[in-house]
DNA sequence: AACCTGACTTCGG
DNA sequence: TCCGAAGCCAGGT
């Protein structure tokens, strides 16, 4: 009963959950989506980070695909993040895939 | 109101 | 293992 709620409790708690992604880890959307309640909402996450990004000042950069590589495209911020990514630790291997199995964020 | 887009994910061939 | 198609959520036109 009661709707009280007519803004989307996911994007929040989506902007919650990158919020806590440690310095030196990756997440993947799925995971994310997952992590807000809704596994389904992956492409949620990318309209969420475009939304929020600057205004939360989530870290952006450690938010990647399920492949383990930047989703982004050169030019249109490839470079950006990998090289904040870099910084943090993370190593990108051939073709610039990031071993999740090291990287990946794991919350308990 | 209908169709399209977006930094995705998953399944089938 | 790689490629193509379908599914998902919300906003913009």
């Amino acid at each position: 009963m009661a709707q009280s709620d007519k803004q989307s409790p996911l994007r929040a708690k989506i902007i919650q959950t990158i919020k806590k992604i440690p310095r030196g880890k990756v997440a993947t959307y799925g995971q994310i989506a997952k992590l807000a309640g809704n596994p389904r909402a992956a492409r949620l996450v990318v309209w969420t980070l475009n939304n929020a990004s600057e205004n939360e000042k989530l870290p952006w950069h450690r938010v990647i695909n399920g492949k383990g590589t930047i989703s982004l495209r050169p030019g249109q911020g490839y470079e950006l993040q990998r090289k904040m990514l870099e910084d943090e630790g993370v190593l990108f291997g051939m073709g610039g895939v990031i071993e999740l199995k090291n990287f990946q964020w794991r919350p308990r």
